[in-house]
DNA sequence: GGTTTAAATGCCTTTTTCTGCATCTTTCAT
DNA sequence: ATGAAAGATGCAGAAAAAGGCATTTAAACC
């Protein structure tokens, strides 16, 4: 740790330990760095503004941010990718030949079906048409896509009739893509959604849920079901990471 | 680190938090970030709009939408991108608000999905998963899947629950996009796809085809419907062209 | 060491930015 | 169709940035 000294730094001295307190905390903000320093806030400024120019660090409004912290322009690939392709992985180990499955959306399941193996018989039933045209390319899989209206926001089927039609089919597994997770169970911020999930679960002898750790812990606004409906929880983690402890013995399995 | 550790952030950070929150559960409401940022709704409503003004997230009434919807296969690299976009323009002149709307699939019916103004109030049936998703973005137009078995091959849902379903709706436009197309009328190689075109066909009031000039005069192994039971043929030619000539009086508009 | 010179710093004033509030309009769901 | 929720807009106070100016400081030169 840096200590501060009553003495007077120079301007150069003073730079290094500004770029010091960024890559510690990530951020900094001039009126800290005018106390820690003993500067005016005028004098940060103006240091700021030359390791900015320098491109040691992102000058905003009010401090500075660490360069590495700031997000690059084209995150244009499907967010935390890697984590989800281990997911898909996990997940895949649970399909066997002849199997009926019930899947939702988002971009977890779109992992999943991107890769599958091609040798695999199973018959997909779900209310997305994304994963339906990836799941499409498998020649040995047979998809039927469960209509209804699609929603603008969770690009989905949803609505009565689709749940309706869900309560009509006995599938092996449901697989979800989760949104919230916590103690409670699984939630979401869509009504609509909510309901076909529910009636997913209803319809299915196991349940698998499927999550990025990130999404551990956080709680939306409706509750879909609570942990014992659950028969498996994936994530990119190891089973025994300590993130998952506290979901030990609430759900069946932990892979 | 993703927790939030001092009550005050930057307005650069408040909007990386925003996009990972995004990220994260690919939707979030403007009043949820409020209170995960601390910060009023007016802040986060200009945030969001600062956001989707630099393509980072797609802004909706009520909060925002992660961008990574996108299907692999961009539009512009469709073959004939520009003459499908002529069709487009001509075809969207046909539609008036408050119209239901058969349609097939096909990446002509895709570019008219994607060049729909986005002040049109109207419903949509559609068979096809790609178009549900290009038609879903826009705020104004209910789309309706008819769920059933997708084919893998024309990626379109086929079979009897689709024909069925179809027969049950009562369409002011059937708009279809076409594989070949002669003097005796419209033909595909498909028998399932078929037997969904001739369906939309029988339910709707009045039909459009849609072909490029390419595949006049083509003739595959399956009728769809014979020339007098279309009302509009569009190409992406003048109505005048020597190529058209041979339907003049055997489609009532050519366009 | 003393003087010169340029850089560095602090202070002040003027702009700009940020944010919340109030008001009015638009949109949405019932 | 109507009431509630969300959005847009203008305003004001607070905070931060920018630029000019004067003073101090550090270094360079004799």
């Amino acid at each position: 740790m840096s200590v501060i000294e009553s003495k007077i730094l120079l301007k150069k001295e003073r730079q290094l330990e500004i770029i010091h307190q960024i890559n510690l905390h990530n951020k900094i903000l001039s009126s800290d760095l005018s106390l820690i320093l003993n500067v005016s806030e005028d004098t940060i400024r103006r240091d700021l503004n030359e390791l900015a120019l320098e491109n040691k660090i992102v000058k905003v409004h009010g401090g500075a941010l660490s360069k590495s912290y700031n997000v690059s322009a084209t995150q244009a690939d499907t967010y935390a990718y890697d984590e989800k392709k281990v997911i898909a992985t996990k997940m895949i180990k649970l399909i066997k030949d002849g199997m009926t499955i019930l899947t939702s959306g988002g971009t977890t399941m779109r992992a999943i079906a991107n890769q599958l193996p091609n040798n695999l018989h199973v018959t997909f039933f779900t209310v997305s048409p994304l994963i339906s045209l990836e799941l499409a390319e498998h020649p040995n899989v047979e998809v039927i896509f469960l209509g209804g209206k699609i929603s603008n926001i969770s690009k989905i089927s949803v609505g009565g009739e689709v749940v309706s039609k869900i309560n009509d089919i006995k599938a092996d597994l449901c697989v979800l893509g989760i949104n919230g997770f916590d103690q409670e169970g699984i939630s979401d911020s869509d009504y609509e959604v909510v309901q076909v999930k529910k009636a997913m679960i209803k319809s299915s002898r196991q349940v698998v849920a499927t999550t990025i750790s990130e999404k551990l812990n956080s709680d939306l606004r409706l509750r879909v079901c609570t942990l014992n409906e659950i028969d498996y929880l994936i994530t990119e983690l190891s089973p025994e990471n300590e993130l998952l402890k506290p979901y030990k013995g609430l759900v069946k399995y932990i892979l």
